[in-house]
DNA sequence: GGAAGGCCATACGGTAACGTATGGACTTTC
DNA sequence: GAAAGTCCATACGTTACCGTATGGCCTTCC
């Protein structure tokens, strides 16, 4: 047999030493592209430009990785609703209307992708389930706040609040861009409908 | 070696033999459970007590069992929409609420999952796309129809279909049963502020 | 400059799935 | 009743992935 020589550490020479958080930040990368199915370690180390032999020096096993994931995402949910609810972002309808605008917008895609592809895991496995129970938490108390700060009654902010965000993660998993010829416009009309009760003539 | 009695037919005696709506019916429930990773021949094959040899006889490959799947569900929500325009089932605003209460309603969990399944699928795949977005313009416009029936105009009836809908799906990502004391109370409210733009005092 | 530890490559065994090839049992047709 | 057709089991080759075992390079620390 030939000797090979054994790999010339050419990458591991010029690359930066992989730690947990590379691989939580790739993981959720693959996450918001491919879903769930996308987080395979074999994979995930190509995408990182190593073999699995640095997975498994950083993580137990696969599933160490995938509660990471959630946990740093679970995390960063809850740092955004806490910004919020310090209230450093202007008047609670245009926190409202921003959140909406957050959600619904193409600025926000790997947020949205990310966000949706938590929400399916979450359907059947318990774990992401808890964390996306937890983070509704946080998210709906805080809306709620909102429309309360802005003189709204407890019943109606409770409410007002499951729609806002319903509707946010309702609308990036429909397909509507032919259905009118300024959707941007409906879109609009819906925040304002949600935060503000408005329904103009 | 020794030979093995080839396999009494005791199964296949008593059982019908199968055929393609059979797999698809299977495919179809193996979805709303797992999701489209649920599709897998094997595990199809199992579920419907024979081997993949069957199933390999009534389908050329994986992709055409999942193109039926979507096509036959594409009919199925097309015929739904199709009952309604013909104005069979009560008056407009009736029937946006009961929109609205079958996509929240538990009774109709399996119909949810599948939706959640195929919208998901949706996201990676242009076929499912394709089906997704036809599916979401016979039920805006069905939609926007019968608000404009019950005396709206043009662009709050496109706008209070695509909220409708955005809300149905997006309720059935969250997980907010202890949000509220009475969430139901907050899911007839919400219903109601969609379908009549009341906000109860 | 030698030892220890951090970081990774490689090779291996195991599982699950796809699709194909082939033939067997049972039914229908002529 | 033989041939053709229907429906399925079994065996095979292949790919992709998980996790383990092992050893090697490279740095750090004495």
């Amino acid at each position: 047999m030939e000797k090979k020589p054994p790999k010339s550490r050419a990458s591991a020479a010029t690359r930066p030493p992989l730690d947990r958080k590379a691989w939580i930040q790739a993981a959720t990368d693959a996450l918001a592209e491919e879903g769930l199915a996308g987080l395979r370690v074999e994979v995930l180390a190509k995408r990182c430009g190593v073999t699995k032999g640095s997975f498994y020096w950083h993580f137990r096993d696969r599933q160490e990785l995938l509660d990471e994931v959630l946990n740093i995402w679970k995390e960063g949910r809850i740092r955004d609703v806490s910004k919020q609810a310090r209230g450093e972002l202007g008047k609670p309808l245009e926190q409202l209307v921003r959140v909406i605008d957050i959600y619904s917008s193409s600025r926000n895609r790997r947020g949205i992708q990310i966000e949706l592809a938590v929400r399916d895991w979450a359907r059947r496995d318990p774990k992401a389930a808890k964390v996306v129970e937890e983070v509704d938490q946080w998210r709906l108390k805080s809306a709620k706040d909102l429309f309360i700060a802005s003189g709204m009654g407890e019943q109606e902010a409770a409410s007002r609040s499951l729609l806002l965000y319903a509707y946010s993660f309702g609308l990036s998993l429909m397909i509507y861009e032919h259905f009118d010829s300024d959707v941007g416009a409906l879109r609009a009309q819906i925040a304002d409908f949600i935060a503000r009760g408005a329904t103009p003539a």
